[in-house]
RNA sequence: GGCAUCGUGGCCGAGUGGCUAGGCAGAGCUCUGCAAAAGCUUGUACAGCGGUUCGAAUCCGCUCGAUGCCUCCA
């Protein structure tokens, strides 16, 4: 059941077995966040894609060294590399220090993906703190003539190299292509061509943010970074790239123009692209405005939804679609979700309370199993394992109503499994439903009192009392639950 | 304009050349003083038009539509 993983491979647009480098280790670089303002909710899409993925290769016994960058320099306003420096011009718009702002919106970015329970990655490397390996990385470059130097900025010369090796590969581009379809953009460029792209540029005078190099007092280009820092951990070939699907042209060409000019060989063995969340059908961006941050939608203080949704409930409506599918989101697929979510806690949490039986169960536990563990090995299909995870619920709802049974065995494998799958894998926590009754016990004896007083008027069939402390607690978000075994009451 | 991807029942969303996920909503039922909550039962959909095939929604072609990339973007 394990270790039959398949991926899909962007290099060859195709499903591929899993095989890393190294027997039961596997090296995975991710793209992170250009820290330059709160990260959005179709940016944390990509990375809870790939928090699945880290979690599953560790589930299934691979130690895995998990590399996710911060951009906190060289990512320009735009690819003429022309613009300015994102986090400069943050800077200077808000008259604070440049690192300043990578600091602010690399605390936002940790904090809003712990809140999603995505595990920290095993390193977390910043460009900033790379400079001496990128200003390395270009002396090769230019040493192998896949580069060039003017006015102090340094552009990798993609038409030269594409005439050792071929440039396009990822994306299924070619040079003619690109050079015919390439838009004319406004102002003189260093560049001898527009697909060149920059290693290192030269600083103006008044420019913060700049590092000495050989060739100017200046900052490295964006996609020299993640060459850099995920060949330093991971090697000149590793198991995994990742990234969002708007990043595979160009950036993570470029990645691979680099590292094959230096290395001569392919730097990466499986490219996997997460897909884009859509928001009112169009891609999340924040250059358009058209976006919605985290913390907007766990408050409910935003202009799109009517009511506030959990950190978990999110995660898993995006665990809901495959995470190379295009998840588009809406207010009714996201109560659709959270009302699934619970369906599914509420199951797992009674799994310890089933009633064991002697006889056998009525529920083929290993061939669930193996259900579940081939839906992961799928290519991580995420929604499928879901769907299972229902299938179970079914079952123990039905030995919970007598309509079924369950030995020992079988009950505490099953709850082993549900937080393997649930907890581990999908990495959702269970909310402590009955948490907020704890927090207070002067609440929690408030409303027993309630239910004592609301029983007795039930049982003199004095409705219109019952009926008072029902309605009126309803209408503070009390529910109550009239069962067989007693009146119970749950606080949403 | 070029290159991709996609188009599934009321909604969201898997999957697949014949055995036709799952969730939400709706309907019916159980429970209940009535409700609510919870549980159970219930759904033959796959853009359009051709073609291949014993058989296609799944493969091929075309048309229409959507989205992404081609400029920074997860």
């Amino acid at each position: 059941m394990e270790r039959e993983l398949v991926v899909y491979n962007s290099l060859s647009g195709k499903k591929e077995p899993f095989v890393p480098l190294l027997q039961d280790h596997v090296g995975m670089y991710v793209c992170g966040p250009t820290v330059y303002s709160n990260v959005h909710l179709g940016n944390c899409r990509t990375f809870i894609s790939f928090d699945l993925i880290f979690r599953y290769l560790q589930h299934i016994g691979y130690k895995v060294r998990y590399v996710r960058n911060i951009t906190d320099a060289g990512h320009l306003e735009n690819d003429a590399d022309e613009g300015e420096d994102r986090i400069a011009k943050k800077a200077r718009l808000e008259s604070i220090e440049p690192m300043e702002v990578v600091q602010r919106y690399t605390v936002d970015f940790r904090e809003t993906m712990a809140k999603f329970n995505a595990l920290p990655p095993s390193i977390e490397p910043t460009a900033t703190g790379h400079i001496v390996e990128q200003i390395e990385l270009i002396k090769q470059i230019l040493e192998q003539g896949y580069a060039y130097e003017v006015n102090g900025s340094v552009y990798f010369d993609v038409l030269r190299f594409n005439k050792d090796i071929p440039y396009g590969k990822l994306s299924g581009r070619n040079i003619e292509e690109l050079i015919h379809n390439s838009r004319a953009l406004d102002g003189q460029s260093d560049k001898r061509n527009p697909q060149d792209f920059a290693l290192w540029k030269k600083a103006e005078p008044q420019h913060i943010m700049r590092w000495p190099s050989p060739w100017s007092d200046g900052f490295p280009g964006w996609h020299l970074e993640c060459t850099a820092m995920s060949t330093k951990y991971l090697g000149t070939q590793f198991d995994i790239h990742g990234g969002g699907m708007d990043l595979k042209f160009p950036h993570h060409e470029c990645e691979i123009a680099q590292a094959e000019s230096v290395y001569k060989k392919s730097p990466v063995n499986y490219w996997l692209h997460a897909n884009m969340l859509t928001l009112n059908g169009k891609k999340m961006a924040k250059s358009t405005g058209n976006n919605i941050l985290p913390n907007e939608m766990f408050s409910g203080k935003n202009e799109i939804f009517h009511k506030s949704f959990s950190p978990m409930v999110a995660r898993f409506f995006m665990l809901q679609a495959h995470y190379r599918s295009i998840v588009d989101l809406s207010e009714t697929a996201l109560v659709a979700s959270e009302k699934g979510f619970y369906r599914l806690v509420e199951g797992i949490q009674k799994i310890e309370q089933l009633e064991i039986s002697e006889s056998t169960s009525e529920f083929d536990l290993k061939s669930w199993q193996n259900k579940c563990y081939a839906a992961m090995n799928d290519d991580f299909n995420s929604p499928v394992l879901i769907a299972h995870l229902f299938d179970a619920v079914k079952f123990i709802n039905a030995v919970d109503n007598g309509l079924q049974t369950v030995n020992s065995t079988d009950r505490d494998q099953l709850l082993k499994l549900m937080h393997g799958f649930f907890n581990d894998v999908l990495g959702l926590l269970t909310p402590e439903m009955n948490e907020k009754r704890q927090e207070s016990s002067q609440l929690e004896g408030s409303l027993q009192l309630l239910m004592e007083l609301r029983d007795k008027a039930r049982a003199n069939k004095d409705f219109e009392t019952s009926d008072l402390i029902r309605d009126g607690l309803q209408k503070i978000k009390i529910q109550i639950n009239d069962t067989a075994a007693g009146t119970t009451f749950k606080i949403n």
